[in-house]
DNA sequence: GATGAATGAGCATTCATTCAT
DNA sequence: CATGAATGAATGCTCATTCAT
């Protein structure tokens, strides 16, 4: 049970969550990082291999969590109108509940870093196939209406990403519970989802 | 007449736009940046703050530009329905002939370094503004259906904004018009809009 | 009886001998002996105070094994002439067959940091006097002809060391022994040995 | 005329050649010789790529410049006798006037490094074959006596070294004058030279 | 004695900015 | 105005050494 070793690899994923959401990847040091773990400079890299990994395994790690996270929701659902409802819902209370790692969600899926894209395209892409497939499915027993599913999933993904955006980095920390509303009923008429 | 002044501080602003996006900020190197415009490193201090200042000038300039241009396109719509597609079709189109701008627009519009934010803010507000105001004069005219102005602009300008940020990040240079009308539609559906 | 504390210096000892041959002294890693020991890192500092130290240790022990093993073969040579050949045969063959010692001998022995000299000088020294003994006594019995035992010393020494020195960091193994014979008569050309 | 140009970086390899000699390659930080030069330490880098690179520029430079001073002495002699003897006066001399690079050229002809051997191996390796060049004709002419050019070699070179290597490393700066005759018989001697 | 995770001092290198020319 | 050589503060990362287990 290397437990101790999990345990501290998280401390520091943690510690780098809020780190980086402060000060942005870039103006981040990393000794900033280990100050707020409590631990030595030096001990981060018995964890990762550098700076970049730190970014790169905090955006799989929990990106990936939150999207597991969805995936059983969505199963459960009977209507194509439940799964967008459920996206959406997850959507917002997940960022809201995990701030920082939604300001670095924001800030890093915009790096144009092409090393850094990559690394981060994995958990996003199997965000982006899980709506597209929920999309595809509505479609096809003609639920909703879409003529291209990709934009359909940009339409979604970008409003959704837009919404969080502008919480993030206003000062109120005011719940976003307010405009889910708004957004779905926002969404229904985009798909043509009859109500 | 400033013209030469003028002349090569549009010049080296063109240089940062074609180097942020290529390599963005905080891995540009201000030389790289002088050695496109074809001046000595020093030069740029003559005429900009410092990098930063670069930055920020670059996006209110360009951006400031984009907004300016949409606005009496805009005016000279008579339906709620024809500004909308105006502001779709403007901004892929605006997007899609500055791809440099594009990109830095995607990675400014995310920073979290709290100056540069404030900065960027002007320009964008603006735009903000301008949808905003274009939503709310459909609401009043019961054109279109909308419980909440700022949720509204989000949707829009969100779904715009992912088309534009895969469409930036994908190596592909494929057109962007072929999406126009699929965006167009979901957005008319958003809105209730009686087609 | 402290056989194992023994066992396992001598043990750190053969595994610092390797790694420092193959990366030098300053490049080489502690940890990399502890590896090749089969070790963990901290148990060498059971043994040795710190990394110089094993350095020293290393090079007093293992060239104090030469020269002792030298010194009675030529007790039991007859004339000078026995005893230079003694001396050449000795000293290319001892290092023929210890190539990481050789390899360190050969960086150690011009490391300018004044503390490793002086802990390398003790065994240097003795064998630099062996061999100036050996000197001295073909010029009282008029066996050979030199008139400074220091450079004498510093010919025959310079000669070995430098067939050594390309011997070591050439890539063939290939022996040493088709050299002696024309070593041998150099060295007896220089000193005057009629044969 | 980038004359300054030349001259900072002459400036840098003196100031490199005494911070080496003093404290060892490894040990010698890149801000003592910017110290020592009197110049930021940034500026060490518009002139050599990294700390290694000027090492080798310096071996290279230093050592280029000694062998291509001794080659127009050598062949003005007319004799092998005067060719060997121009070789260990050049050697020996050049050697004491430049105390720093004889250090470095003790230390760093050693180091296992290979990327910095194989560096330093062009210099040395032009010397090398300028000694065996006068040997071998020294050979054809029956002037002297040797069965293997490159043990001939190693034997005069390596004496050479061993000299200025205890020279070095002794604190008196005692002149090496005296030494040269005694090293030119035992050559002459070691070679046959008929006297 | 043995371990190896943790430490943190130390250092090469970068690059935005300046200023003498 | 323009230059570009020079600056030096800033920081990611290494690795010898320690010490709780």
């Amino acid at each position: 049970m290397r437990r101790p070793r999990e345990e501290k690899y998280q401390l520091i994923l943690d510690s780098a969550t809020e780190a980086f959401a402060e000060y942005g990847y870039f103006s981040c040091k990393v000794s900033k990082i280990a100050k707020l773990a409590g631990i030595a400079d030096g001990t981060i890299y018995l964890y990762f291999k550098n700076k970049e990994d730190i970014l790169i395994s905090l955006f799989s790690e929990r990106m990936g969590q939150f999207v597991q996270g969805i995936r059983p929701e969505i199963l459960d659902c009977q209507t194509t109108q439940q799964r967008l409802t459920t996206i959406v819902r997850a959507h917002l209370r997940y960022m809201q509940e995990n701030r920082s790692l939604a300001i670095i969600a924001q800030l890093e899926l915009r790096q144009s870093d092409p090393f850094i894209r990559e690394a981060i395209s994995g958990p996003l892409r199997e965000y982006f196939e899980l709506i597209e497939d929920v999309l595809a499915q509505g479609i096809e027993t003609e639920e909703i209406v879409c003529q291209d599913l990709k934009v359909g999933r940009q339409l979604l993904f970008g409003a959704l990403d837009a919404v969080i955006n502008e919480w993030v980095f206003s000062k109120q920390l005011s719940p976003l519970d307010g405009v889910e509303d708004t957004v779905l009923e926002l969404i229904h008429g985009a798909f043509r989802i009859k109500t």
